[in-house]
DNA sequence: ATATTTACCATGTTATCCCGCGATTTCCCG
DNA sequence: CGGGAAATCGCGGGATAACATGGTAAATAT
């Protein structure tokens, strides 16, 4: 389970941090390999993060969605869907939870030079707190926290 | 597991390079041989490809098509479905993922000089980017996706 | 025999992984 | 409630392995 909220500037070499909590939780899930899955989100402008163990799941999420459909007499493309579940990458991650973002995911997640991470139970959510700032009811507590996390990192980058 | 997405221009010899991610889990599907399995995908104009463990999951692949197209009081012919998925070529690839596409296949799926490759679980599938543009609802990721990657290739080869 | 293709090898380059130190936080005991 | 010790965390650097690319030799076909 992810839960919490995580913020990261990129580092020198173009990497960032995963925040503890989260990273524990993927080791967790990958069986302790250091693995982050990342895809795109299916609605919002972000992306959103899991373990390894998530994937485990997919095959019986197509046989469900594929039931329902059935059912229903609705159409069921299956190996659309299957594109969509498995179109995630694998980015390693060291024992500081350091990983280089592919250059893709920028623009898939419209992301920069920081990050917010807001969890979400299965997964979590990576986001621009550009972009957050602009999600509309029901977000007002990830931004206070983004924007509370945010003014934390930039005044620990200016100490020094 | 095939995941994520590759992309590849067509080399100085006509040979194709299979992404690393890919290039692994096909070695692994194979015991170590470096052999790629190609086929036709049957709606799509495109190819799938997987490694030679695959194989050994047809028969219950058909016979879960063969319910299903029961359930919904489809045809389906077994025999010739069967044909389609044994119909696949062995196509060999060197350590750097190295690959020549036989001719027919270039037919077969469109293809000219530059593949995307989109990752789908227990296969994946090889696309013309230009035909993969044309495709609708639910293409979105992987057609951005596409992009990205070819404009990354294109920068890639004039920078030297 | 020669041309063409295919597989293998060898090199330079880049990116990835890992180790160590310093700073910070946490927890426990005084 | 305050102080101290220990574990955790962040950050930089450096060694190592992976990768891409070009070339060479062998095999096949013409």
């Amino acid at each position: 389970m992810y839960s919490g909220q995580g913020f990261s500037l990129i580092g020198e070499k173009g990497r960032f941090v995963l925040p503890p909590d989260f990273r524990k939780a993927v080791r967790d899930s990958g069986q302790g390999e250091r693995v982050l899955c990342l895809a795109k989100h299916p609605r919002w402008k972000c992306l959103t993060g899991f373990g390894l163990s998530r994937v485990e799941e997919f095959e019986s999420e197509l046989n469900r969605e594929e039931g329902i459909a059935l059912e229903r007499g609705l159409d069921f493309d299956r190996d659309l869907r299957a594109q969509q579940l498995y179109g995630f990458a694998r980015v390693p991650f060291d024992d500081s939870g350091r990983f280089v973002l592919p250059e893709r995911f920028f623009k898939l997640g419209a992301l920069s030079d920081a990050v917010f991470f807001q969890g979400g139970g299965k997964m979590f959510t990576i986001w621009n707190p550009a972009e957050l700032a602009t999600m509309g009811n029901g977000w007002e507590d990830a931004q206070e926290t983004c924007a509370d996390l945010a003014a934390q990192a930039q005044s620990g980058k200016a100490r020094k």
